[in-house]
Order: structure tokens, then sequence, then C-alpha cells
DNA sequence: CGGTCCTTCCCGCATCATGGATAGAACTTT
DNA sequence: AAAGTTCTATCCATGATGCGGGAAGGACCG
């Protein structure tokens, strides 16, 4: 009960997100033990998933992992959402500035991952990364709708440069906001240094974000200004190619 | 009750497959009358999805769409399936033969198009397609582990070429796994021919099909040969970029 | 060959989803 | 501009529905 009415629903839903972290193939007592589920009822919504064909079984192990559907209404969405047009931009981009690129978007109280540049597709496509040590993060909390930083919970510690305190996060996300990009310097791992910057709708609230990823050595503080414009240029192509017309930021007063 | 025992999810899992035939934005009342259940449990049922990241409601007009978890698990699956590794290849193939190219699977009686050409990428993508009456479904049924004609029930007619005669159809589908290929010629369109090959595993079943599409003008009979060899080039390269060694088939004899 | 862990099915209990009713907002029609 | 229509969203009593302990049947390992 709580606050959501659908515990089956939840549940069978929560199955599906196990996939995103853990390996490909899960057998029905993994999921039970994952989720603190009897077996019984792991396997039970495992099997209605499969029906539909959102989970599919390997006749050999009987182990289950995603399926035909999830693929089919992946790819459908993102093309909805246009984001194959994204591609050739962001590979364009990686090329022209040697480093990794990648566009994400909010999902929950994580970064997610959607499309990485095609060079080096191995990147982080699908991946889920924390709200606090991320460029892309940092950028998508500070023009978000509802910046409830307590929401987030406890901020874990990925390196010694981690911002855990909130009171401190929520002063870095001000100086984000000010100067209209990110910066994450060897927060989330060491020897990187990630830059990004927002693609805003008409109502300032970031939807997605944009990165460059590359080492200290690569991006250089003089060198910060260009790979800044760079970004923003690709931002604002993407802007067009991702946001119907009447959702864009209206031109600049 | 009848034969899978979750009530709540399978109607949660149907309300996302609403969105693969429909428009990108469904309200809970179009979501119900679709679904025929009573508009508070449609709308209960979409709610949980909005929680677990599956739809998300737009903020402006309150109606649903594919959310960013779907995304997530759809490019994820994508990546893990290696579908990313079969663009190219497919790509290839249709700039040599000048055709359309599609790389489909089955799920459930339906043909489901995963990968189009990116030459032309508004092809067919996240579409699905009747099992009967394309060669990639004739494909996919001639090489499957349960060939149950009666399981798909009536076969509409597309066209007057439509084969709707199931034991017509059995009759087809003995002649594709003797020839090796499938052949549509406008049973699912006028003026449109189809030429389709499957990518089988070790157990020789049809993992994926691969098909060629054109006029008839241009696949002519006699050039049908080379087309093939084509295809059946192709389809090799995906063998061993989609299929993991141990599930190759065994080199022929 | 005994042990362990897995998948899968069964069935009685009580929890949980159900859907009619309602309030109120938003949009359309007259 | 007001009346009418259609939508979203929430409530709550009811009983249908999902729950999970248990046990049978395999598979794999030692």
């Amino acid at each position: 009960m709580s606050v959501e009415g659908a515990q089956a629903v939840r549940r069978a839903l929560t199955i599906l997100h196990c996939f995103r972290d853990n390996g490909p193939a899960l057998g029905a007592s993994d999921l039970g033990r994952r989720l603190d589920l009897p077996t019984s009822t792991a396997h039970r919504l495992a099997r209605t998933l499969v029906a539909s064909g959102f989970l599919e079984q390997d006749p050999a192990t009987s182990r289950f992992r995603l399926g035909p559907s999830i693929v089919e209404l992946g790819q459908l969405s993102f093309h909805q959402r246009g984001l194959h047009r994204a591609v050739p931009e962001l590979t364009q981009l990686a090329r022209v500035t040697s480093t990794t690129v990648d566009l994400a978007l909010r999902g929950g109280n994580e970064v997610l991952i959607l499309v990485g540049d095609s060079v080096r597709r191995e990147a982080g496509i699908g991946l889920r990364r924390p709200l606090h040590s991320t460029a892309l993060g940092k950028v998508l909390l500070a023009w978000s709708p509802d910046p409830d930083l307590a929401g987030l919970g406890p901020l874990p510690a990925l390196t010694d440069r981690t911002i855990v305190d909130p009171s401190e996060l929520k002063s870095e996300l001000d100086l984000v906001r000010d100067q209209g990009y990110a910066v994450n310097d060897g927060e989330s791992a060491a020897g990187v240094r990630t830059l990004a910057v927002p693609i805003l709708d008409h109502a300032g609230n970031a939807r997605y974000a944009l990165a460059l990823r590359a080492t200290p050595e690569l991006i250089t503080i003089r060198r910060l200004d260009w790979y800044l414009t760079q970004a923003r240029t690709c931002a604002k192509a993407l802007e067009i190619l991702l946001l119907p017309p009447e959702e864009r930021p209206t031109p600049a007063l």
C-alpha cells in the first residue's frame, strides 16, 4: 500500500530492473534472493513477464534474460525521441575533440546514459551513474524542476574528491547554473575529467545532458573554453534534433 | 486464473504494449478503453509504471508515453545481444544490393523488426508484421522449434496473393526449408518482393531472419541467385557477430 | 551415490488489487 | 459566456486475486 497501489506490478518491474545491473542471465532463485522474495513468487512473476515477451527463458539453462518486447519498445522509444538523429552529432563531436562523448537523461535518482559516441561504443551505454558525483548528474540536478537534494539520500564517496556534503553540493549546483556548465574533476574516478552542458527546454529544465570525458592532461584549464564551445555547439544542434519546436527555449532576450 | 497467474502484471504489461501500435502519447481513459478496463484501474496501473520509469507523464497534457527505463533496458539488451555490431553489416548489404534490409526475430506470433539499414532508417524499426504473409515470418516459422500453425489463428489476407490456407502455408514452409530461403511476392503489399534467409543456431532454429526488400523489377528471377548469395554471406557474418561460439551451428558435414 | 541447490507446481489463507462513485479540472459546444 | 462533455485523479468497501510455505522432480557436484 503506502504510496503506490500495485504490489504485484511493482515487484514485476523491479525484476526487470534487476537485469540492468547484473549479468545477462538470472535464475528464478537469484531473483528471489535479490528482491528478498520467496522463490515461488519471483518465479511466477518472471513467468508472467516471459508470457508477454519482456523476458525470455534460455531453454537450456532455464534462466531469464531480457526479452524481445524490451528491445522492441526500446527501439521504438529511441526513435520516437529522435535519439537516432543524435548519434552522428555525437560521433562528430567525439572525433573533433578526441574525447568520449555521452548523452544522458535523468532516470529516477540516477544519471542514465543513453547514447555514447559510436567511435568507442563500449563506453557506458545503458549504464547508470550517481547524480552527485558526475558532471552529467550535476547538470541534470542544476536545471531540475524539483531541486530536492534530500530525496537523493546519502551521497556515497567514490573517490576522495567526491562531494558528500549536501550543502556543498547545493552551492556547487548554484555555481553550475551560474556558469552554464559542470565539471567533474576526479570525483567519480581518479584521472578522469568530464565537462557537461545541458540541453534545456522552454521551461528551463534540463531534458538531456551532454558530456565530454578525457584525462585532465587533455582537457586542461586553458583549453576548457574551446571544449566548452564545441560542446555547446553540439548541444544547440541536439536541442533542435531532439525537442519539438514548441518545447525549445525561446531565443535569448 | 486460466494459464498465467498474474492478472495485474499482465494488464500492466499490456498497457506497455499499447504504445507500440499507437501514437506516442495516450491518456488514462484511452488506455482503459483500449484494454476494456475501468479508467480507475488503467490509471492506477499507469501510475505504477510511471513510478518505475517505464512510462512517463507529460506534465502539460498528463498523458503517458514510454519512459526512460524502457529506453535504458532496450539499449542494454540491444548491446547484450550484439545487435549494434549488425548495423554496419546491414548498411553494407543495403548499399551493395540497393535494397531495403531488415533484421528480425520472432516476438510472440509476429515478426519483430529490430534493425533496419541505416541508409533508410525510417524503414520499419520497431514494427510488427504478421508471420504468414512476410518472407521474414516464413523463415522464422520454417525453422521454428514449435511448428504450431494452429496457434497462429486465422491468417488474414493483406493482398489477393496472401496465403490464407493453413495447409498451403505448411507446404510453403516445407519448400522454404528445402531451398533454404523464403520469398514474399506481393503477399504483404502489392509491388514488393522480399527475399529472406535464416540465421540458425546449433539446434537448427532460426534465431534471426534477414531480408532484402525491393520491387520485382529489381529482384528479378534471373538475378535471384545473386541476391541470395549476398544475403547468405551477410547472414554468415551475422551468425558470427550475434551468436556466441557454442551456439553456432556445426560446420556443414 | 548421497547431498545440495535449482526449477516448477499446488493450494488454502488473507492480503491486495479492483472498479464504481465522486470531485474537480479542462476542454468543447451552443 | 454559460452549459455540457470528457478527462484526470482519489477514495474505499468488497471479494477476487496474488501470496508464499511446502514438496516433488531434476541437475549438478563432490
